[in-house]
Order: structure tokens, then C-alpha cells, then sequence
DNA sequence: GAAACTTATTAAACCAGTTTAATAAAATAA
DNA sequence: TTATTTTATTAAACTGGTTTAATAAGTTTC
């Protein structure tokens, strides 16, 4: 990857904070530097069960899975891609051993800022407390929409709501993943493949 | 209901803002004067669908649960009680009309600020801002522990657990709107509990 | 305290998913 | 290109819930 790539990544993470709300340059400036470029390769994991959360991070690049395994199975919770913050928050908030895996599902960049500096950031700049809160907002909000897929559609609807509203994840991620995202086996979003594909 | 019984209820709001970061005495009892108090009796409902949400509100006493109807039957997605602030949070952030109801399920006190009055106070006090965020951080909390039990646990499990976490609600609210709120129709509860009562 | 209404249980038929296992197809490595 | 591994489909038996409907138990209300 060359620099100038590089540089682009901190400009959209610039321009995705000042999406949520006016900074001074200045300070957005001093606060960017804290966050350190990772390159995950694919398979590779950025957390795993037993961790400490101390980051925060925001993916340039790729695709990060959010899972927990339960009696030896992936449960998928999300996706990341381009452009978005993520963290495994509750261990991240609670400062707890993780109980789940973030890991990459194709060759991915993210850039992380420890806990203590973007807490520190948040205590000295009421713009950067505000960019907190909205962006913790938006996770609300994100999670939010996923509790009212999850308990009021059916699964052949959930299925056919994520490939209209994210076509791109069932073209980069493997489909026992997206099964276990809308909660399902993978032989059970198989059938309901199969039911779509004949009613069609 | 008494004068000195209010005060208390305004107190209990006091130390719920303070318990999520300091605040200054002045600016606080400032900013509290907006908070206006609603009797919610049984049964009455605080937001219909269709209507705008321009408040958010706090619990003095009683319980307000948080539904939605879908093809004519209630799917329950919270319940809220005694000292926890809530709202629906998507109409009132999104700024569109409610998909929801919030409905008392017992004769219940809560007290309500105008969400241009809370913003106002956020804008003002990067005290208050941080209260604002950290209590959205609790929001976040709440609704990914629902998404992690409704995803990894059988209904069976999740019931048990309710039954531990949230002794009183199966007390305080019909057991259609908690089978409701475990995605379960009343029928199948009853016979989940029925199978617990003879396997003991 | 009887009548009306609401809530909870039970039974029986049904169904959308699971589990297990075999096979096929696709991707990756040698 | 072939061999190996990973991913997706199919089939068959099974299961935990649903639906519908009847009944029973609790609450309100008058």
C-alpha cells in the first residue's frame, strides 16, 4: 500500500467525523494523529474471546465480522465495511474480557485510537464529546433497525431486505456467514434460496 | 398524587443525571425546570403511530412498554420502568412519525423535556452533552444485550433468564405482552412453561 | 356476588426451520 | 493442471414452535 493511499484513508475518516459535526480544524488535526493505521489480512483477527477492548476503530478498507462463538458455532451479530466505526463495545465500554472475534473476511485497513485518548479527546473538546454522542447515536440506531428485522419479519424476508439494502456483503462474504447474520443454518437460508428461486 | 411525593420523583431525576457524570448544581437545577410531568394512567398511551416525537422522558413511577403492531398483534420490543430515561428513539431522532406505541401498563409518572430544549442543553454544556452521550452509551447497552439473548439463546433459555433479571415485570405486566417481548405468541409460552414446570 | 370481560391453558394439526449426512461445486494451493 | 480444502446444495427424519379453537381461571364492573 503506498503512502498517498494512506493519506486518503485519514481524509475520509476527517470528512466521516465532520459528517456528525462542526470541528475546528485545528483540533480535529492534533486529535487524527492519535489514530494508528492496522492492515488485517484476510482470516486474520483484530480481537478474539479474552481480549481487552482498548480501541476504537474506524475501517478504511475491507470487511471486519463481528461473532461470538456458542456451543461451537459462529454467531455473526455484523459487518463492517468501508467508512464506518466500529469497536466490540460492551467489552470497549465495561473494560471486560471481549466475548466475541472481529475479524477480516477479506484483506482490510482500519485505523484504531486507544480508549484513554479518545476519551481524552471527548473530556477536552465539547465538539469532540458531541461526535461521541452521535456516533454512539448511530450505533443505536444501527443496532436498533437489526432488533426490528430480527423480531418482526420472516426469515425469507429478513433475506430478501439484506440483498436488497447490502447486495455488495453476499457478493464479498461467504453465505454460512450471512445465514448466521439472519440467524439461520446454512442449509436453512439454502432452502429458502431454493423456495425464492421457484417462486420466481 | 402530593406535592413533597413530586419533589422526591424530580430528586430521583437529579441523581440519575449525576450518576453519569458531574454536573454543576446551578446549570442542572437550570435545566431540570423543563422537565414537565405526565400522568400516565393504565393503559393510556404516551405516543400512537403517526405522531411525532418531540420528547424524551424519564419514569418517576410505573412501567411503559414499547410496541409496535404488526398485521394486528403486539410485538413488545422494551419495557421500561422506575428511574430509566426512554423515548422512541428512532421517530425522535429521525425527527419522522412514530411506528410505535408507548403504552402504561400500570398508572404511571413520568416526566418529559422537548427534545429542541434537551438539544439546546447539550449545545450549551459539554457537562450535559457528556450526560447525553453516556446515556445513549446506556441505550446502546440495553438494546445489544436484547439482540445478544434474542440471537444466541433458545426460548426456553431466554424465558428462564427473564424470569432471573426482571423478577418483577412478570409480576407487573400480563404474560401475553412478555411472551410478546420474547417473540413468542402466548400459546407457545405457555407451553414453554408448562415443559419447565414438569421437568422439576 | 353475578355478569362480562380479560387472560392463561390445553389439544390437535401443521409448518418452517434443524440435524445429519451425502454430494456437488467452487476456490485455493501445489 | 491436479489435488485439496472450503463452501453450497439436497434429502430425510425430526422438533419447537404456530394456528385455531375450546375451555378454564382471574379480574373488573355494576
Amino acid at each position: 500500500m503506498t503512502a498517498s493511499a494512506s493519506i486518503d484513508y485519514l481524509k475520509n475518516l476527517k470528512n466521516k467525523i465532520l459528517s456528525y459535526t462542526e470541528v475546528d480544524e485545528e483540533l480535529l488535526n492534533h486529535w487524527l494523529r492519535y489514530y494508528k493505521r492496522i492492515d488485517v489480512k484476510k482470516g486474520d483477527t483484530l480481537i478474539s474471546p479474552g481480549q481487552m477492548v482498548e480501541h476504537f476503530y474506524y475501517v478504511a478498507k475491507g470487511c471486519i465480522y463481528y461473532y461470538k462463538l456458542e456451543e461451537g458455532e459462529q454467531k455473526v451479530l455484523e459487518f463492517y465495511t468501508e467508512d464506518i466505526f466500529f469497536t466490540d463495545l460492551p467489552a470497549y465500554v465495561k473494560e471486560t474480557p471481549s466475548d466475541y472475534y472481529l475479524r477480516a473476511s477479506e484483506n482490510t485497513v482500519v485505523y484504531a485510537i486507544l480508549k484513554t485518548d479518545g476519551e481524552n479527546s471527548f473530556k477536552k473538546s465539547h465538539q469532540l464529546e458531541r461526535f461521541g454522542r452521535l456516533s454512539m447515536q448511530e450505533a443505536f440506531m444501527k443496532i436498533f433497525t437489526r432488533v426490528e428485522r430480527l423480531s418482526n419479519r420472516t426469515n425469507e424476508e429478513r433475506y430478501l431486505r439484506l440483498l436488497e439494502k447490502r447486495p455488495d456483503l453476499l457478493q464479498r462474504v461467504p453465505q454460512y456467514l450471512i445465514a448466521s447474520y439472519l440467524g439461520l443454518t446454512p442449509v436453512g437460508l439454502s432452502k429458502i434460496r431454493k423456495r425464492i428461486s421457484i417462486s420466481q
